[in-house]
DNA sequence: GCATTAACCACAG
DNA sequence: CTGTGGTTAATGC
């Protein structure tokens, strides 16, 4: 197996920029380069953890199955850390992470990782930094689910994917009907009557995933409102 | 009571 | 995998 030469990576995150070149060879050493393609288990839930995934390029979904059902906690994009927390945290994973378009991920040691965040302050705060945001969203993102109505967290949703994910206001959605619901706690049913009615209210356009924002300023008025 | 919201079921493309 | 209609339960005037 040849080694990966991460001194020459073009992708390197935050934290990787501040080794030194001693410490790039050691993770090159213990890092594994995989790709996945749409709807690839990149780790999963009770399985076993001991590497930290740095997701290179795509797009993942992050997901638990609860007690009643499955529940989408949120979507990472690259480029991005995943997993620290359930590796650091515990010998098990408590989610999984699915590809949701054709991906690359970076396996890394957790003894290599570990020794970074001890020996490399630099590294450690980058780290700290992506895992404090991350955080915050996580915060923002459970009180937005459990105070407002379907069509507020719908409206949230959609307007996370236009800015946060895509950067416009037309994209494909990266979900079918279900996984949206799954994502806002609701039934595809209801996913699929609102968006038609959205679309029929001229707010978005809407054809099977093609998603078109056309009325911006009333989507974040319901997204506010619930 | 009456209206609204949203889940569940069934069925058709 | 989606969209729609019917039904039903919970909640709030």
């Amino acid at each position: 197996m040849k080694n990966i030469s991460c001194a020459n990576c073009l992708l390197k995150s935050k934290a990787v920029k501040n080794l030194n070149n001693n410490e790039l060879d050691l993770l090159g050493e213990s890092c594994v380069e995989a790709f996945f393609n749409k709807g690839e288990t990149i780790f999963k839930q009770n399985a076993l953890s001991s590497n930290i995934i740095y997701l290179q390029k795509g797009l993942v979904k992050l997901m638990i199955d609860g007690p009643q059902r499955t529940q989408i906690l949120r979507l990472k994009k690259a480029p991005c850390y995943l997993g620290v927390p359930t590796t650091m945290g515990d010998k098990v994973n408590h989610y999984s992470a699915v590809a949701l378009e054709p991906s690359v991920a970076c396996f890394i040691d957790i003894a290599v990782f570990k020794n970074f965040l001890r020996e490399n302050p630099d590294f450690s705060y980058e780290i700290i930094l992506e895992l404090c945001r991350n955080e915050l969203e996580q915060f923002r993102n459970c009180i937005h689910l459990v105070q407002t109505q379907t069509y507020g967290r719908l409206a949230d949703k959609l307007l996370y994917l236009a800015n946060e994910i895509y950067n416009c206001d037309e994209f494909d959605l990266p979900l079918n009907r279900n996984e949206l619901a799954d994502l806002i706690c609701t039934s595809r049913e209801t996913v699929s009557r609102m968006l038609s009615d959205l679309a029929n209210e001229n707010i978005i356009d809407i054809n099977g995933k093609h998603l078109k924002i056309i009325d911006k300023q009333r989507l974040e008025n319901i997204s506010l409102r619930g």
